[in-house]
RNA sequence: GCGGGUGUAGUUCAAUGGUAGAAUUCCAGCCUUCCAAGCUGGUUACGUGGGUUCGAUUCCCAUCACCCGCUCCA
């Protein structure tokens, strides 16, 4: 089944049901498109995160973690172009209602660079040149009217202007801003990655679909330092192990496609920018940005800082800027992309059908559930659970059919369903049962711990 | 933010100017030796705030939230 004949309604519906996603602040009317994790919801998060920093912090030679600050010196922001180019000149059409870039409408229809102008000079230059709207071809607007996309707040007790600071709206300037340390206190040679997980926010206009764009959200970025001129063979490693890890996961081959940038659409100092994008129910999405950004942010904040930012290179005995890899995915993008990947209503014949949530085992929120045959098994039941649960997030339920128990944790994505029933107290073994193919098998207790983790590793 | 649409149990759907019913879910009990069985009982809803009215879930206004577009991006 093709993601986009699922029901993004279903997923929110399981979602909120189930303990992954709840609407932020709800018992006060909510709050715009905030989200909050439930039980399950907050393990498959710190799975997904944990999967990540194993594979390109633990296992990779050449990249270490980092935790820097949300807060930073304003002055990060003017360097990194954020206060001046992350905002946006935005003005409606009155006629037809539709929203527009003031700066791109002047450079597609008459070819002026706008670079530097005040909305008044915009609005000005549209009224005189008879500046079109695309929608309904008048050229009737309101005023122009910036929108920051950074969230702004103070530091300190006093709200002047002095202590204003912002909330970041990417995690990769505290990489690059802790360059030199990172590289001195590592000692790694280039090339080398700072990998840093954590929130970010920004002021979209229209943030949606779920938890896909919201204001705050979680990123997991890699600043990945090299030689100029190796950039090139770089982008296409990481291209490969990007691919790679969300084959991992458990992402499916028709559920992903790349998109490579072509010259228009590339940022002015990128060499190369590569999409990941997931089929949602709702459309593709791009869920991970690879790109090749050149030295462009070491020497904005060299620049701006006056701290000497270079690499000197012992071997070829010189001096020089890196260039920098950035590979950087969305912690709640890959966490719905999973869930929709994974949602599927399964037919089992004669109208039954069972909800399945075929997540990755090594992601799966709970990786067994234990599951006495009867209630008066509960002792020896609840005595493995104990014991499984020194190694994995486990469940316990008795309450209902057992038919009906394994149901529930097919919807949640467990993988293990282990049977507890009357054998088991004479011959010390249980019923594991598969989620994927409902196979069931016996096996000895004391060597369940071990089973489950063999399956579950990633 | 602008335009359009929508708000009744966790979910899906009723009814009504005189304060709401069902299915399913959930919980408890009985029963039950492996895939949503059965029986009994139970919890849970008119998004919020005003207005009109003797009385509003129903009509009006505002607000909040959600969905679809515009725009942006991880």
């Amino acid at each position: 089944m093709d993601n986009t004949q699922k029901s993004m309604e279903k997923i929110v519906a399981l979602c909120k049901g189930r303990g992954y996603v709840f609407a932020g602040s709800e018992i006060y009317g909510g709050l715009a498109n905030t989200w909050d994790y439930g039980p399950l919801g907050a393990e498959l998060k710190n799975n997904v995160k944990k999967a990540w920093w194993k594979r390109f912090v633990q296992e990779n030679p050449h990249n270490v973690g980092l935790d820097s600050a949300i807060l930073m010196n304003p002055q990060v922001w003017v360097a990194s172009g954020h206060v001046g180019g992350f905002s946006d000149p935005l003005m409606d059409c009155k006629s037809c209602k539709t929203r527009h870039r003031a700066d791109n409408l002047i450079e597609e229809q008459t070819g002026a660079v706008v670079t530097g102008w005040s909305n008044e000079q915009m609005r000005d230059f549209i009224r005189e040149k008879g500046v079109k709207c695309p929608g309904c071809s008048g050229s009737d607007f309101t005023d122009i009217r910036q929108f920051n996309l950074m969230f702004k707040t103070f530091q300190g007790v006093t709200e002047d202007a002095k202590n204003e600071v912002y909330l970041r709206p990417e995690t990769a300037q505290g990489i690059f801003v802790n360059f030199a340390n990172v590289q001195r206190a590592s000692r790694k040679k280039i090339p080398f990655g700072i990998a840093q997980l954590g929130k970010s926010f920004r002021n979209e206009i229209t943030p949606g679909n779920f938890i896909f764009r919201t204001r705050e959200f979680e990123q997991m970025e890699i600043e990945f330092f090299c030689k100029p001129g190796t950039n090139a063979e770089w982008f296409a490693w990481w291209k490969e192990a990007c691919g790679g890890f969300l084959a991992d996961l458990g992402i499916k081959q028709q559920s992903l496609r790349t998109r490579d940038h072509d010259k228009e659409e590339l940022s002015f100092y990128s060499e190369a920018t590569t999409d990941f994008e997931f089929l949602f129910p709702f459309g593709w999405g791009e869920l991970w940005g690879l790109a090749d950004r050149t030295d462009f942010d070491l020497s904005a904040h060299m620049k701006a800082s006056g701290k000497s930012l270079e690499y000197f290179d012992q071997e070829a005995n010189e001096h020089y800027l890196p260039y920098v890899i950035e590979p950087s995915l969305g912690v709640e993008r890959t966490l719905l992309a999973l869930i929709c990947d994974a949602y599927d209503e399964e037919e089992l014949g004669e109208g039954d059908t069972r909800t399945v949530m075929r997540l990755n085992p090594a992601l799966a929120p709970i990786k067994a559930a234990v599951l006495p045959l009867s209630k008066k098994l509960g002792e020896g039941a609840k005595k493995l659970q104990k014991a499984l649960s020194k190694r994995f997030m486990t469940d316990y339920d008795d309450s209902g059919a057992i038919g009906r128990r394994y149901r529930r944790q097919d919807e949640i994505g467990t993988p293990f369903c282990v049977t507890y029933d009357f054998q088991s107290e004479e011959d010390g073994r249980v019923t594991v049962r598969d989620r994927d193919t409902m196979a069931q098998e016996r096996i000895p207790i004391d060597e369940l711990g071990d089973y489950i983790a063999q399956r579950i590793e990633f």
